[in-house]
DNA sequence: TGAGGGATGGGACCA
DNA sequence: CCATCCCTCA
């Protein structure tokens, strides 16, 4: 009856058109997920069976809140402004900007990133005279996370021995600093918020009884006080729909918790599981090795994918000798695609760390292709961006200490540590913020201090009034940052930066979304001027990557980056053991699993050609390590493989032989000793272990030991003289 | 104050 | 090898 509904296949039409209850929805990759969350949406307020204004969607990204407001817009005649979309995090600070006061927080309290946070943390230790060995500040910051995720404040907090006693009292000092300085980080826009709404009763019966559909993205993901968020709003009646995929749980580093997907099953008795099956993204042979692999893991809940395409090319697999080598591999290939006329956005390159990315980008334009390479910093985390946002923190509020400390000597004017401590002092000791405590400098440190304050004024003066784009253009000019980047001899990129945030400014002020959601929260609350907002969305939003679009360039990024995304040709790099998995994971069995669904995520973004490729030694931390081939590569069907190198670790050549180091170096006065018959980098094979490759050695005669790595047999010591070791 | 040397350590990510 | 941090010295 809808044409919402065509196209659909039977799953999805059942899940977008369940009854009022809880879902959870196990959405392989490549089965339309997206698809399955939007219709929902729109079917739900197609068919009357929910306002607008009880829908509230929550996704991890900003993107994904983006692209869902877009697909639900284009399917829907109305607007979609009186739905909650947003991420986790957006949404929290919605909600705590509305009701501040019952949350005790002022109006316009900052949020601080993690880089903010950070230096928050190292302030009170500083203040608090810590040793910083002992307590190192990321430590702390990790402890204070750690704590909120899981809903414990600091008189809640376990103290079983000294440490954990100094951390109990570094929590409630950071906390106390941020009530201060009106700061927000980013767990505590989640805890604060949950709080609220689990406190005050007539507060929660209110969302309760707005949000009949509550929508989670990537549920997956969730962490253990999100989860308890959900549940917490969830209740009442509403029904909770959830989608996810355990398969892609690669999160666990940033806790999330895949159990929260058994436990939602259980705890909320849910009545529908539809699984997701179909995938429509990859051909066979993809899926067919996708599948192989994932079933190696013993903890999911189970999923097979299947595709009505064809089975499509078999996997090219390449083993190089070098990492350079398989660099140019990778560069010849991706020059044959596009000449082949495949668009080079189509192409991505994987790896499993940021550090694997240099060689590749050297072979990449020695070739001359164009390439572009995600990660790294984001716009609103440069440091000239940082330093512009301070000053506009300072004019929004003149008491935020971390943006005065930030600047106050930034361009140098002459206000040094002595300066800055003195005035730390004199704040302290009235207990007020920096910016009271000016007044109350003496001698030197007051002249130059009051200098800066003097300017602050003047600023906050001169811009009262002004749009925001002219606000940040001014402070810019004012405040000396851009003429201080023009002077510094590579700082032509962080002033195009500085006049792109006047552009995002000017963006953002035009931004329809971005005011509705800002300008009128719910309850009526104080509508909030425009550079408050636009502070929270630099905070909130942290930017995508330079806008440096227009060139159709090949992508390189990390699988964890990859996910979510699908490309038409992907090279998976580096399926080296101790690489990927990686060796900080592939001891402990949830750690390996994790890796394994890291995988698993890297091969399903492939739509009709897959590489897999690794090399045999590999220029790491400065130091050439020797690898074997990724197990991954194991656990794949062979029927599915196509070797482009023989199949199986080639030996050394003669000249990579003569360079590599013999095992036991002959003894001084031995000259002319013959050369012992092993060297580094030599495949051998053990009765037990089986074939590896030698990677270390050290001793001498009887007594010589080599180390050994075997892959996913591990990494082993040997007495030459003992085991039973033979050249491969 | 800030440039430059030496030690140190190095997984992945989003808000 | 490289980036980052701390510390020294001009």
């Amino acid at each position: 009856m809808l044409s919402l509904l065509d196209h659909l296949n039977r799953e999805q039409l059942q899940a977008v058109t369940l009854p009022n209850q809880h879902a959870l929805i196990l959405a392989g990759a490549g089965s339309g997920k997206t698809r399955v969350l939007t219709t929902r949406i729109a079917w739900l307020i197609q068919t009357g069976n929910a306002s607008p204004a009880s829908i509230l969607a929550v996704t991890f990204t900003n993107k994904a809140a983006r692209e869902m407001i877009a697909r639900v817009s284009a399917m829907l005649p109305i607007s979609t402004r009186g739905m909650w979309i947003g991420t986790f995090h957006g949404l929290c600070n919605r909600l705590l900007r509305a009701h501040h006061r019952d949350a005790g927080l002022p109006q316009l309290f900052q949020i601080l990133d993690s880089q903010d946070q950070l230096a928050m943390v190292k302030r009170v230790l500083k203040r608090l005279n810590v040793d910083e060995d002992r307590f190192p500040p990321r430590e702390v910051q990790w402890f204070i996370n750690d704590a909120k995720e899981e809903g414990i404040r600091p008189p809640a907090l376990a103290v079983h021995d000294e440490a954990s006693r100094r951390h109990a009292e570094l929590y409630a000092a950071y906390e106390e600093q941020c009530r201060q300085e009106g700061a927000v980080d980013f767990p505590e826009l989640l805890l604060r918020c949950y709080e609220l709404l689990e406190r005050n009763e007539p507060l929660r019966a209110h969302y309760q009884a707005r949000f009949r559909h509550i929508l989670v993205d990537e549920f997956q993901d969730t962490n253990r006080l999100q989860y308890r968020w959900l549940k917490l709003l969830a209740g009442g009646g509403n029904a909770l729909f959830a989608v996810g995929d355990d398969d892609q749980s690669i999160y666990a580093f940033r806790h999330a918790n895949v159990g929260n997907m058994a436990d939602f099953e259980r705890e909320f008795r849910v009545p529908n599981v539809i699984r997701l099956e179909q995938n429509y993204r990859s051909h066979g042979n993809i899926l067919d090795a996708a599948n192989a692999l994932i079933s190696h893991n013993r903890k999911r809940l189970g999923k097979n994918l299947w595709t009505a395409a064809g089975e499509g090319d078999p996997l090219r697999v390449f083993e190089a000798q070098t990492d350079g080598y398989e660099a140019s591999f990778v560069a010849e290939e991706v020059q044959s695609l596009a000449r082949d006329g495949l668009a080079r956005r189509e192409i991505a390159i994987l790896y499993r760390s940021n550090a694997q990315s240099r060689v590749i980008e050297h072979a990449l334009f020695t070739q001359g292709i164009p390439y572009r390479v995600y990660g790294g910093l984001r716009f609103f985390e440069r440091q000239e961006i940082k330093h512009a946002l301070a000053y506009l923190r300072l004019l929004a509020n003149p008491d935020d200490d971390g943006a005065l400390l930030r600047v106050v000597n930034f361009p140098t004017r002459g206000i040094g540590a002595r300066s800055v401590e003195a005035l730390q002092d004199a704040a302290a000791a009235r207990g007020t913020s920096l910016w009271q405590a000016v007044g109350h400098l003496t001698g030197k440190a007051a002249a130059a201090v009051g200098s800066f304050a003097r300017l602050i004024a003047t600023l906050r003066e001169s811009t009262r009034g002004l749009p925001l784009a002219e606000t940040v253009e001014h402070v810019l000019h004012a405040s000396g940052l851009l003429e201080h980047y023009r002077g510094e001899r590579d700082g032509t990129d962080r002033v195009e930066n500085l006049e792109e945030l006047v552009n995002a400014a000017a963006a953002f002020t035009q931004d329809e979304f971005a005011a509705a959601q800002l300008a009128a929260p719910e309850g009526g609350g104080e509508a909030i001027d425009p550079l408050n907002a636009f502070l929270a969305h630099a905070a909130l939003e942290s930017g995508e990557n330079q806008a440096a679009e227009g060139v159709d360039a090949v992508q390189l990024m990390t699988v964890h980056a990859a996910k979510g995304l699908e490309f038409q040709v992907v090279f998976i790099t580096g399926l080296e053991e101790g690489l990927f998995p990686h060796e900080q994971s592939a001891h402990d069995p949830d750690g390996l699993e994790e890796e394994r669904r890291l995988m698993y995520v890297a091969i399903t973004r492939a739509r009709a050609r897959l590489y897999l490729s690794f090399a045999q030694t590999r220029l790491l931390h400065g130091q050439t390590r020797y690898n074997v081939a990724s197990r991954f590569l194991d656990e794949l069907p062979a029927g599915v493989l196509k070797w482009l190198t023989p199949r199986g670790r080639t030996p050394l050549d003669d000249a990579a032989w003569r360079a590599a180091p013999p095992v036991v170096r002959p003894r001084r006065g031995d000259r002319g000793a013959p050369a012992l018959p092993y060297r580094i980098g030599q495949n051998v094979v053990h009765a037990k272990f089986g074939q590896g490759v030698i990677v270390g050695a050290k001793g001498s005669g009887a007594d010589a030991q080599v180390q050994i790595n075997f892959g996913a047999n591990g990494m082993k010591w040997l007495q030459l003289g003992i085991a039973k070791l033979e050249p491969a």
